[in-house]
DNA sequence: GTGTTGACCACAG
DNA sequence: GCTGTGGCCAACA
């Protein structure tokens, strides 16, 4: 059983398209909570949805792609593969940062 | 209910 | 550029 923050944390995860990559705090604005940027990586970290869910689209505000349970490196390279351009180990959020719908 | 942990963020030094 | 500190939130013991 999952709580109600984590199932919408994997919701939006599972809503950005291919090819982009949102943030953290990009979910958790779009909780409406823009400090939960925690707590997202959180639900992501524990990702039962792993399969369905792309927690690797999911990055840091800085364009780093925070963590993986996978590895960094796993990461990186799948959102290579994605069609992403990673400089340094860093994400274009200016090209490939994806918005939230925030409001309805 | 309290304390610790975590895939974070921002600021100060 | 990096480290340290404080803050935020949620999950877990």
């Amino acid at each position: 059983m999952l709580t109600d923050f984590q199932q919408q944390v994997y919701n939006l995860a599972a809503q950005i398209p291919r090819g982009k990559v949102a943030t953290y705090q990009g979910i958790a604005q779009a909780l409406k909570n823009p400090n939960a940027s925690r707590a997202v990586g959180n639900a992501l970290n524990k990702n039962p949805y792993a399969p369905q869910v792309p927690c690797h689209r999911v990055i840091k505000s800085d364009g780093r792609v925070g963590g993986f349970a996978s590895g960094t490196k796993k990461k990186e390279m799948m959102l290579k593969k994605e069609g992403l351009k990673i400089n340094k180990g860093k994400i274009d959020l200016k090209r490939y940062g994806y918005e939230f719908r925030i409001k309805k």
